[in-house]
DNA sequence: GTTTTTTTTGCAACCGGTTGCAAAATGCTT
DNA sequence: AAGCATTTTGCAACCGGTTGCAAAAAAAAC
């Protein structure tokens, strides 16, 4: 089978360790040493087994990435950032699909069993509770897109989705709408709340407005379809804050379908400015959430906690601002 | 830190291979020890690790997944269903983005130091050498969406692309199109080169019939609009078949923009039938490719290779249809 | 109650590496 | 050439498991 250290020493006439050596970086080598040994290894087309390194290094290179959002197009660029930002750095994701798991210990105790560096959730709708559950067994941990909380258990990265919620209001209050609907995600999804939350809220300060709130069970463009659907028969709003682009993209469908026009009839606001929003046939104004910027700054916090385990939480907050394109009416 | 093997054993009372036996399903324990050595597992909140456990049993039960294709929504699904198949197996992904690169000894070096029990290579623009090097070095490959040929070097799941090709020609000539395009995806991809072939094979079995051929370089939204929108203004043919369904969609985009009407002007037929070509601001007509059943295909093959290495490769092929939606005129 | 057979258990070596420590080799002074 | 400091090397133990083999224990046969 494939060559073993032991094969080269054998090979090389040198010990393991000297064979070792060179290929461990800042171990003492002479250079002489390091040439021979070289030479036998490319012969026998040796490289090292970083799993059987691991189990004296304690360090695997694998990071664990939890995610459950496998239906959102945003998540294929999240999935292409996050592989992209590990690999630069040496590191390897380990991907875990949770699909409909809410329970944390499954994927704690296989992030255990695979010796995992440490773990990045990658969710909106995935409680802090979920992520602090692999903190509680010592592993790194940064949830991607997570609750934003003051004295945070773990590291959240991501946008302020109270602040984004305030943002969406004061966009549709700025174009005279009065008469408004929050066409959430999914409800128990933790960015569904806090973006009503804050939308709620601002709308507060304006006594001249009515807010009507529900939601679509999933952050999919068939749920945003039936939910926008289900609104437009029976005396829709003036405009809608959807949950995510793909849930506008969705109650765009469905507001044509039945016969209204957009933004003429009823206006959408959306929240993420995927790729797809840009789109001519789209064209949809939305909140745009730095994805990139998010993602980097993720891996770069997952790197900094190998180093330093203890690390106190800290939660990374990232602008969001609005995109103008046509499917709100202009200030008036 | 967590609890090891030795851990376990001291606090039974009993030696490591007692312990080791109680977690490897097939072993010789007798139910009293087993009682006695879960209850203390369980209290010290032990559990084994893989990768030591690999080193003698040589299976780490992590298969390398590995795709250059981060751009096309289409991936989202087949990562879903590819995480979902190996997780119901046992299997974990090790998710390796390709980006840019295709010469394969990176991956290689990668998947071997890792010891991944196989991999799955899952690109439809890679040429059959790039999976073969990972047989090459012994490793089980499964090339989904890989390019078929008679005598496979290494095992391949996927369509007929040639037959795909003559499908779309048919299809377009039965709808009495006489000047065609073909607009594929990058030159080099593989399903670009076979699509085309059978394309353009099937219309020489008719005279009256004129086809031009194009290219987009990458398959997606953007470089799809980019190459319509340079067909569009000097005489574009009267349908298009289009290399991939989101080539498709930017093609879409282009020719609204250039002011032509589909398919009143110009027809499109896509290929791959994902979710968004139902939507219905799209309503794409396209070929439909199963890529449910090709992936449980490929993930079963890969689990049949790890009982049998030598395996002969051969080709599993999906048939095709045509999925009619609004994008080419009816038949005549 | 022995003897024989079968099952269960522990010993010790191994999987493929790393690493602290001491011995050997080298380089530098004088 | 001897004496010392420094670098390089190998030994041996260890990381966390598994497994062939023989001893011990239990079960079955007489």
């Amino acid at each position: 089978m494939n060559a073993t250290l032991k094969d080269v020493a054998i090979r090389a006439g040198v010990s393991r360790s000297a064979v070792s050596r060179t290929f461990t970086d800042g171990a003492s080598v002479s250079e002489k040493m390091r040439h021979k040994v070289e030479k036998v290894a490319s012969e026998l087309g040796y490289s090292p087994n970083l799993l059987a390194r691991s189990l004296t290094t304690r360090r695997t290179k694998m990071i664990g990435l939890i995610s459950n959002n496998f239906h959102n197009p945003i998540f294929l660029t999240v999935f292409d950032q996050f592989t992209r930002a590990l690999q630069e750095r040496g590191l390897r994701p380990l991907l875990v699909n949770l699909s409909d798991e809410t329970d944390p210990q499954n994927s704690v105790r296989m992030m255990r069993e695979y010796s995992v560096d440490g773990v990045i959730v990658a969710s909106s709708t995935l409680p802090p509770g979920f992520s602090k559950s692999f903190r509680d067994q010592g592993m790194p941990v940064v949830h991607t897109f997570g609750r934003y909380s003051s004295a945070p258990s773990v590291h959240v990265v991501g946008i302020d989705n109270v602040e984004c919620g305030r943002i969406a209001a004061r966009t549709l209050v700025d174009r005279g709408y009065t008469d408004i609907g929050f066409m959430g995600g999914p409800k128990a999804a933790t960015s569904t709340q806090d973006r009503q939350v804050g939308f709620v809220q601002e709308l507060q300060n304006y006594t001249h407005i009515r807010c009507n709130v529900s939601y679509a069970d999933a952050y999919s463009f068939d749920a945003g379809r039936r939910e926008m659907m289900r609104l437009a028969v029976k005396n829709p709003a003036q405009a809608y804050f959807c949950g995510d682009d793909v849930l506008s993209i969705g109650a765009l469908s469905a507001l044509r379908d039945s016969g209204l026009s957009v933004p003429h009839d009823v206006g959408l606001i959306g929240l993420n400015d995927m790729e797809m929003a840009g789109w001519e046939n789209i064209n949809l104004t939305t909140v745009h959430q730095p994805i990139k910027q998010i993602i980097n700054s993720s891996v770069e916090l997952i790197v900094a906690m190998l180093k330093e385990p203890d690390r106190y939480p800290e939660a990374r907050l990232f602008p969001c601002r609005v995109v103008e394109r046509g499917t709100l009416r202009p200030i008036p």
